[in-house]
RNA sequence: GGGCCGUUAGCUCAGUUGGUUAGAGCAGAGGACUCAUAAUCCUUUGGUCGUAGGUUCAAGUCCUACACGGCCUACCA
């Protein structure tokens, strides 16, 4: 018979339809810690909606469309669905490892998507009338024949006269002025000199009164979070300095070719800009889920239109704070003037970036804490990952920080000394004693324990998932007092008390369980192999309400989970630590990011500015160069500028040397055969970077002059008697 | 330049509508125990709540300035 059902619990509430989405990612490069952070926090979530007996239907897709892919594409000498193509098949390595539970992944490069990101568009052009055409004059590129974006302009400062500046603002003399005001501008794409030129652009009237109005009852009607409500309150209702209303501007929505996207309709080489057909996507890849029979699969009934035009359907996006306004204003405002079937969505839900021991990670040089090599290299657990993210995330728009000694502590403690630790401890009398059945189980502690499900399921709702599970381990906490105080090791002494030993590990298993339930979401691999060993089914929330039964029979207990050994962490960040593109070779005009439009190309060493200001002695001494012995070179196949250096700097892996692999752009000047057994310098501490033609660990030191007025190249050499390893200071 | 968010013990974080001696987990110290992968249990050290002012009978909690960190934006989002 089963224990006492939770009395409280009321009758089924009815069943939630969810759609859920998280940010497109930019399909220019591979998944980074961020991009698995906002997975985790989503999945968790659905994970809970779906234990609860919600329908859920959880989809991404890849954000493909867009200059920076095309360029790059280009740059690689392939097309861009080809770079789409790449980028995606390496996606579900990373999903699956980390236990992301899409129903569903697709492209905004893609018939769904074109189809409906054109009938979103003829619908608020000719029923909503909120588009038009006007002239524009930009940048264009003469040689590349195209339309330049900003982030594609350099020139000189017009205050200062610094070299190399930005077309918004002068990093040397902090002057703001418009890319108009460059002094020889130049485009980063060809070098050439842009020409201005005019050419129709297609607007979204953000500024109409109608979309106005509606954002301001959408935005501010207590369905944000208070941090991104504030945000979007500035944006609607903001009022400059001088007190001028600062209204929303008209939205450009179209680029001229060349471009990788989809075409206007009725607008021969006119695109949608990408990020007007990126949010659509969320609907092409739910589209494209019901229309490939998937969605039957799981239980929807409903087509895809059915679906989008129920009243209940839920439609809820996670995203980063970095693109609130996207999702907070046009996604909205297009939606709703788009009209029926298409509906605004309930929910926009914002998290913070990560950070990695206080850094905040770049998109571009990589982040020092690199998925794959945390499920590959260093074979970590990606629940340990889950659960340490879900232990440091809340409802709020906060960073979270991966501390590696906290990471450490946190899965140490609380996953194996508290929560495993109590299987573990009683497990082992059912199985010898008992023959591994189980006694009816009644207490305080049990109904206390029973009855904490709805606290911590309204967390996980919240997506409080700190506070859930410090909800979690303070019951674990609670019974691991239970079993020391019980101290079943001696009654297993005393042949008269055994039936109070069986009782007291029913009661530590069936607690265990209950904990396993309310962890579930978090660490859905741990709890489903927990499931086994309980011998029971895939467990639900409402299983919470139930205990096992008498006589019940649990499998003999094998250790659940490995304790994170810190090795482990220093295979994770401390390996190769180093990108480096040797001295000139890393070809930096390839754009970032979309979104992110100069993140970091200031600590390039080809930085010509010789502006800087004075550096302190720590910030010098973090930099770690070394002495090195060229031990081969080669030339590079299919490389104009590069070298292939294997250098030894004393280092020793295993027993076996461990010389660093670095392509220098050192090619003009030095003929490789003539480098071999020469001493040089060597920054060992540079992120490793990946090239065309393989990783670069490091970066040689070599001398040229700047202003290109005197050629040549000087690879730096140290006096005789350095030794391969010296560190250089 | 404008704005938003954050700054609480070594670390990670809680701190409700301002109200008695500011809390937790981890780490540290001491002790107990031995069922469990040195796990667990008990006790305990540790904070001028970023800085400086202000409001108040009373401020971590409200106001102002400043510092630091992060983000958004600067008439293309």
């Amino acid at each position: 018979m089963s224990g006492p059902i939770s009395s409280s619990a009321p009758a089924a509430p009815p069943k939630r339809r969810l759609f859920v989405t998280t940010a497109l990612p930019y399909a220019n490069g591979s998944f980074h810690i961020g991009h698995i952070m906002e997975y985790i926090q989503a999945d968790i979530w659905v994970r809970f909606q779906r234990m609860q007996g919600h329908q859920v239907h959880f989809v991404c897709a890849d954000d493909a469309h867009g200059a920076p892919i095309m360029l790059k594409a280009e740059s690689e000498g392939i097309t861009p669905k080809q770079l789409v193509n790449r980028i995606a098949a390496e996606r579900p390595k990373y999903l699956e490892g980390f236990h992301i539970d899409f129903d569903h992944w697709h492209s905004t490069d893609s018939p769904e998507n074109t189809e409906l990101s054109q009938d979103i568009y003829r619908r608020l052009r000719d029923d909503a009338k909120l588009t038009y055409s006007k002239s524009v004059e930009q940048f264009y590129d003469p040689v590349k024949n195209m339309f330049l974006a900003d982030r594609y302009i350099k020139g000189e400062c017009p205050k200062c006269g610094a070299k190399d500046q930005f077309g918004d603002a002068c990093e040397v003399c902090g002057a703001v002025y418009a890319p108009t005001d460059l002094i020889n501008p130049y485009s980063t794409l060809s070098g050439a000199k842009p020409v201005m030129k005019s050419s129709d652009h297609f607007f979204f009237k953000l500024s109409d009164p109608k979309c106005v109005a509606f954002l301001r009852d959408w935005a501010l009607d207590g369905k944000l979070q208070p941090q991104v409500a504030n945000k979007a309150r500035e944006w609607l209702e903001g009022e400059g300095p001088d007190g001028k209303k600062s209204a929303l501007g008209d939205w450009d929505i179209s680029r001229d070719a060349p471009y990788f996207g989809i075409e206007i309709p009725d607008a021969p080489g006119k695109y949608f800009y990408v990020w007007l057909d990126a949010p659509v996507g969320y609907l092409a890849s739910l589209k494209s889920y019901f229309d490939s029979g998937k969605a039957r699969a799981k239980g929807e009934t409903r087509s895809f239109a059915e679906f989008m035009a129920a009243e209940d359907t839920e439609q809820i996006h996670f995203i980063g704070k970095d693109i609130i306004y996207f999702h907070t204003l046009f996604w909205p405002a297009m939606l709703k003037f788009a009209g029926t079937p298409y509906k605004v969505p309930n929910r926009v839900y914002v998290h913070g970036f990560i950070t990695v021991s206080g850094e905040k990670m770049s998109k571009s040089r990589g982040t020092g804490l690199d998925p794959l090599r945390y499920l590959d290299a260093a074979k970590m657990n990606p629940e340990w990952l889950r659960y340490y993210i879900a232990a440091k995330l809340n409802a709020n728009v906060e960073d979270v920080d991966f501390n590696p000694d906290d990471f450490v502590a946190r899965v140490n403690s609380d996953l194996v000394g508290k929560y495993i630790n109590i299987a573990s401890r009683c497990a082992g009398f059912v199985t010898k004693k008992f023959a591994g059945k189980l006694l009816a189980a009644e207490s305080a502690l049990l109904r206390e324990t029973q009855s904490a499900a709805s606290a911590i399921g309204a967390l996980y709702e919240a997506r409080e998932f700190g506070k859930a599970l410090r909800e979690i381990m303070q019951l674990a906490d609670g019974i691991n007092q239970f079993v020391d105080q019980a101290k079943p090791w001696d009654m297993a002494k005393d042949p008269a008390q055994q039936e109070a030993l069986h009782r007291i590990c029913s009661e530590a298993i069936n607690l265990f369980r209950l904990l396993t339930i309310y962890l579930k979401p978090t660490i859905p691999h741990l709890a489903g192999e927990v499931a086994s060993f309980l011998n029971v089914p895939s467990l639900s929330w409402a299983d919470a309400g139930t205990l096992l039964p008498a006589g019940h029979t649990i499998q003999s207990y094998k250790h659940l989970m490995q304790r994170v050994d810190p090795k482990q962490l220093d295979t994770l960040f401390d390996m190769p630590t180093t990108p480096a593109s040797a001295a000139t070779a890393a070809p930096t005009n390839v754009p970032k990011d979309e979104a992110a439009k100069k993140t970091a190309q200031s600590a390039s060493p080809a930085d010509t500015s010789g502006q800087n200001a004075h550096i302190s002695i720590d910030d010098f001494t973090k930099i770690d160069l070394r002495i090195a012995r060229i031990i081969d070179a080669k030339h590079v196949e299919g490389a104009d500028k590069l070298v292939q250096l294997t250098l030894d700097i004393g280092e020793v892996v295993d027993g076996q040397p461990k010389p660093r692999n670095v392509f220098a752009g050192i090619k003009s000047a030095y003929d490789p055969a003539k480098l071999i057994g020469k001493m040089t310098v060597m920054v060992a501490n540079l992120a490793p970077r990946k090239m065309k033609f393989g990783l670069s660990e490091g970066m040689v030191l070599a001398a040229s002059d700047t202003t290109g007025t005197s050629p040549g190249l000087y690879l730096l050499e140290p006096d005789e008697g350095a030794q391969p390893g010296m560190r250089v200071k």
